[in-house]
DNA sequence: CCAAAAGTGTTAATCTTACACCCATGA
DNA sequence: TCATGGGTGTAAGATTAACACTTTTGG
């Protein structure tokens, strides 16, 4: 490669903010770092795009590579391009954000690459620009969900109306009133009740609920 | 250029869909493609990011090349990278939008390069994937609007209350009621009321408004 | 004095918030 | 039978939506 700066090759990787929501906590994939400089610190997973990938094409082999899974939901997020971004020369990095459910996806955490969920509330400090994407795309997510539906992603098939409020609670960092959540939540006509729980909890048995998959997906798309 | 697709240079380009609102009309700035396929179609003017610059610089290019002036604000739209997009090659091209008043920005439009600001209700073909873009750029202006200011920099510094209405129609396509949308706007107290008009208009002469700088810079940053 | 554009208030309907107790179940 | 978590309704307050006439001015 030659030093002048013209014909200097500039990086396009992908990168992707895997999200989940578990025991009450929501969590981001990280991954190690495998070169110096910051050899072994906490990253979002990373990968080139190659000439013939579609952008799309290289969120699936990150997948792959770190959760043995690429069905799963991802968005782009934004185009991070800072000059100094990274040590190894320019880089413009494209994220995306994804939302993953643990016990109907299945995940197989790479552990070559040291792949894991990391809970975001006691947050580490994550090597690059890192952090910044992890607070944008949260803050997407907060957003998103005040005009579509969250859920779909990152709950399993059937659920309570109190882990669908324990979900929004977390995302949005705020209490809900559990009469005027669940009073919303119906009026926006995108759940079906499907019958009793039959968890083995203490106390009374929940309703167990599950998204319409029309309605849902087209408010999801359209917006309320 | 080999024709090993692993050693084969991605390009990036920046492009703007930069609008502005000009005798209630919006308007999107075109240029002519410079070379086949399309020669001559009409296109979002763009740019090759070159090694050394950051994203924004390339910004700076395009906008003092088309309209020799670079002092304008852009926002990051979205990175569109399908394989088969551009015909030169494989190419990603980190979208911004940009908004500008041509009365107050100082504006000269390069008829070299076929600069014009286009109307865009009765819109033309734009090759490519930029009529995407553009699509994308009006939506994500539309919902910014909902929880954000929008004006500073489409109108001229001072505004009646009327010309803010019918920006703030257009954008969004839809009606207002004079009376609501004066008592919506004037509580969510980012304005500033100054003088009657001078303009040499028929009829009764219309109260001027200003945009309070720091509340206003306050809204676009935190929302309301 | 009239045509054109600016400006102004009130009411009904809707939506949002706050709030506390009973129910079903398993231990 | 009691401790645990699930489920329910109402009223006050806030917000939004619908609606039509008067004012100012230049021609």
């Amino acid at each position: 490669m030659s030093n002048n700066p013209e014909s200097k090759k500039i990086g396009v990787t992908v990168s992707i903010c895997l999200f989940c929501y578990n025991n009450d906590e929501k969590k981001v994939l990280t991954v190690k770092n495998e070169k110096p400089p910051f050899k072994g610190a906490l990253i979002i997973p990373n990968k080139t795009l190659k000439y013939n990938q579609s952008l799309e094409d290289v969120c699936s082999e990150i997948l792959n590579e770190n959760i043995g899974n690429n069905d799963i939901y991802v968005e782009q997020l934004n185009a991070f391009g800072k000059l100094y971004r990274h040590p190894e020369g320019r880089t413009i990095d494209i994220s995306f954000y994804g939302l993953i459910n643990l016990e109907k996806d299945k995940v197989v955490l790479n552990k070559n690459k040291g792949a894991e969920f990391t809970n975001i509330s006691s947050f580490p400090e994550l090597a690059f620009d890192h952090n910044e994407m992890v607070d944008m795309a949260l803050k997407r997510i907060k957003r998103r969900m005040k005009y579509r539906p969250l859920g779909k992603n990152l709950l399993p098939d059937q659920f309570t109306m109190n882990e669908l409020e324990g979900l929004y609670a977390s995302f949005l960092s705020k209490k809900f009133d559990k009469r005027n959540f669940r009073r919303r939540i119906i009026e926006m006509d995108f759940l079906r009740e499907i019958k009793k729980v039959q968890r083995n909890t203490r106390g009374r048995k929940a309703i167990l609920y599950e998204f319409d998959p029309k309605k849902y997906n087209n408010y999801s798309k359209t917006g309320f």
